[in-house]
This record gives C-alpha cells, structure tokens and sequence, in this order.
DNA sequence: GTCCGGTCTTGATCTGTGTCAAAGCTGACT
DNA sequence: AGTCAGCTTTGACACAGATCAAGACCGGAC
C-alpha cells in the first residue's frame, strides 16, 4: 500500500502547468469533470521508495514535476531499473505491480481517486479513458522490448548512447524544444543509477561517458549538464538511427 | 499487414481444443455471440516472418497450438527475442506493433474479425472484455519487466535456468502437469533461439545447457527433450525463488 | 575556512562471455 | 546404404566489462 505519511497534499489541481499524456484535471477537463471525483495534488520526496513490490494500485495519476523510477530486485541484492517517471509520465494499474517505485527527486504528481474501485470506474463510466490507458500500456509495453534490445545486445557505449537521446529526447519534447540544433538536459540520474538502467557498474557508465566527451559526441558542464551538438551523431553512436520514439 | 497468401483457414473455431486466456467462441461464447463476427482458424507455417515490425494489426486471435516468437532487430543485424507465443498466448493490439512475429513451429489460431476495427469494438460494445485485454497487456508488462532483470543482471547460467523454468511451468499448466515431481517437456527452441532470447551466443547457450546437465539440474534426451528431476533447484539457479509467474 | 560524505573518475587486473574454428550428431533425401 | 545440411558440441583464444582500489571533486555542516 502506498504509505500514506509519505507524502502530502499540496495543492488543488487547478493549476496543473504541465500537459498529460494521461488523465488531469487540466487537460482533460472535459473527460474527468464526469468522474466527479477528487482530483488533487500529492508531493512525494526523494530517497523514498513509495510504492513496493507486490503493492496494490488503488489509484491514478500523472507525473507533474520531478523523477521517479521502477525497480526489481533480485534476492542477492541486484537491481535492474525497468522504468524512467518523467514529468507527463502515466501512473496507476489495476491489481498488483510488480516493481518499487523510487523517488528520485521531489516528485508532485496529479492524482485521481475514484469512489469505487479505479479501474472498474474507468472502463465502465469512460471506455474512451480506459481506451486511452490501453494505448498507454501499450506503448510502455514497447517501449519495455525496445530496451529489452538495449539489455541484451547493446555495448556500453551504445547503452549510454541510448539512454542519453532517451532523456534528451523526452526532455525536448517537454519544453517544446527541437532536436535538429543543440540539445542541452540535466541528467536527473546519478551514475549509480544510469549503471542500474544500463546493466552495467557505475565504472563502466563513467568511462563511457568520458569517452562519449572526449570523442565530441557530448558536452559536459559539471557533472550533470550536458549538451549534444548533433542528436544525429548520438543516435548513431546508440546504434539506433531510427529517431522514432523510444522508451518511457 | 498481414501476407493473405501465408495462411490458410483451416477449420470452424467450434472446436477449439484448449481454453484461452483471451477471447476464443468457446470459452467465452457468451461473450463473443454478441459480437457476430468471424472467428475461424488460421494456419501459419514454419520459418516465417508473418507480421513486421510497423504492421497494423487489425485482429485480435489466441494461439492453439505450434510456437511463435516476437523479435526487435538493429540495423546491423543484430536480434533481440522479446516476446514467446505458446498456446493459450493473445495476439492483437490496437496500432501499430514494433516486432516481427516469426514463426517458429507451424501455428494454429483462433483469429476474431470484426465489422469495425477490432478494438473500437472492443471497448465499445464488450468492456468486461476490454478490461480483460488490459490485464493480459499488463501481464505482458510485467513479464516484459522481468525479462529486463534476466538480460540486465543475470549470469549465462542464471539465463539458461530462468527460460528452461519459465517453458516448464508454462508446458505443465498447459498439461494440468504439476511442478512438484520431475517435470519433462521439449525445447520449442533452437540454441540459436534461445541465445536470441538470452541475449547470449548459441555456443555460450550450448555450454552452460551442458552444464546444467553435468551438474544433475536437468537430463536430456537427445537435443531437445528435456527432464527437471527437481524445479527447486532450477529455480534456485535461475536466481529465482520466488516461483510466481514469469513472462508471457 | 575545515571537515566530511556522497559522487565521480581513473587505473590495474581479473573473468565471463564472445569469437573463431573444427568436428560430431541426426534426420531427410537420393 | 551414402551424403548432405542443419543443428549442436567442444576447444583455444581475445576482449569487453566487472571488480578492486585509490584518489579527485563538490557541496553542505560546522
């Protein structure tokens, strides 16, 4: 279950800044005015694993700000991080999830609770919402064998290469920004866990990321801002020359 | 699209063999009858290649019997397995898919045509079905999950061990089988195939299924039938002890 | 300022898996 | 029966990435 002092609410919905890809208040005003139900914001802080393993789903919502991640686990301790939230990302499942959700940074998120049960009310009162969530499940679905492909056969430096026009990618198209000159992005996650969605050692993230720079492929300032100068030649670099969307 | 001319109708569906986890006129006749449409048999032969990566799928169908396997290929040629389809397995989705369904041993389905698009329908006129279709697609979610792990972190032999009991649980509740005794079924698979799956080489596949023989995990007879005297301890190498469901 | 913990980089070495190569097996066809 | 092609096994060696270890950097607490 979701631990309920883990977090806070914040603040009404109204104001919701971001588009969804999903269901909010804002954007789909229309669609969820006919639910009737709360809708509010929930403020969740970083270092916190929020949803485990095995936890029932018993509500909705959608990434406003910050950054989250799906985890499995092994026994013995290893992890393999199998999911990137971003802002606009999609949240909620019925029945049991599989994986932990970790908070990566301060993340706020729009919630949508429901009278009954979430999912019986979206199929039943909103086939075209529950449509929606379909096609959303979906695409994580492919997105999930893409990056299986990523796993299984990709070198390190393609891993890299991969996840970095991922996140530039996604970071782009969220401020509306192009990816034909320059792309500048934060990398939200530290190399620990770069090395937990690459299936490598933070060692081995670090050298290729070196390498990526010494090479001209990407730019540093400080640890965690970067820039591109040529999506192209990264994309080429993750072995991936189809720009089509990838991932999460 | 689908290549019309790779397949033959076969027979009427009143006889479906075996229950499906999807829809199929016998074990949901109830539900179907209300649609009105088609359902008929499909026969598709070994060796090829029967949806493309980028194919609408305008059908929704279960597999009867034979083995088909969901692939993502690079450019250069490299392949990743990222989906098994045994019998009782769904096929069907709204859009556009991002695989190519092989088919590896020649495949009976039931396959369900509609008036409208297959998935308007769906969610129009059968949402209890919906609903259905959107658990089996979290299910394959979180089988996709799984698999994650399998490729991020597990050792060739952790590999090996993970597919062989994910094929021995599903060919024992496909025969009403239990897991507790010895557990006997035959390899669907080529080494070849099962490196694609692993994301391994056939010759490091070859070595560690030998291995796992010389070590008494399994027995072989010939190439391909294969006995678990014991499942625990394959679990127990696949690094898995927990022995819920994994995979598609 | 200094200390300190977390993060990141770099180096040296080790090892699991890939690569290349050869040969064995098995079933189908003539 | 022989032969042939596809699948599988096994060996020798190479190499990518893991592991172990030492420091560098950087921001916050005091």
């Amino acid at each position: 279950m979701l631990k309920e002092d883990s977090f806070s609410v914040t603040q009404d919905c109204s104001d919701c800044p971001i588009r969804h890809r999903a269901v909010c208040a804002r954007c789909e005003s229309d669609e969820l005015e006919r639910l009737e139900d709360i809708k509010y914001y929930r403020r969740f802080e970083a270092g916190q694993t929020v949803i485990w393993s095995g936890d029932r789903m018993d509500f909705v919502g959608s990434v406003v700000s910050g950054i989250a991640t799906l985890t499995q686990t092994m026994e013995d301790g290893r992890t393999q991080m199998v999911g990137l939230l971003l802002p606009s990302d999609f949240v909620g499942r019925p029945g049991r999830n599989t994986a932990a959700y970790d908070v990566v940074a301060t993340t706020d998120m729009v919630m949508c609770c429901f009278r009954k049960a979430p999912f019986e009310d979206l199929m039943e009162r909103t086939p075209h919402i529950a449509q929606r969530l379909l096609q959303m499940t979906l695409d994580e679905l492919d997105a999930a064998r893409e990056w299986m492909l990523v796993l299984g056969r990709k070198t390190a430096r393609e891993k890299i290469a991969s996840l970095l026009s991922i996140i530039a990618r996604r970071d782009a198209s969220l401020n509306f920004g192009g990816l034909d000159g320059p792309v500048t992005f934060d990398l939200p996650l530290t190399r620990e866990a770069m090395a937990d969605y690459l299936g490598l050692t933070l060692e081995t993230v670090s050298r290729q990321v070196s390498a990526l720079r010494k090479d001209g492929i990407i730019t540093l300032e400080g640890k965690r801002h970067i820039t591109v100068p040529d999506m192209s030649l990264l994309l080429e670099e993750a072995g991936d020359d189809t720009d089509g969307g990838m991932l999460v």
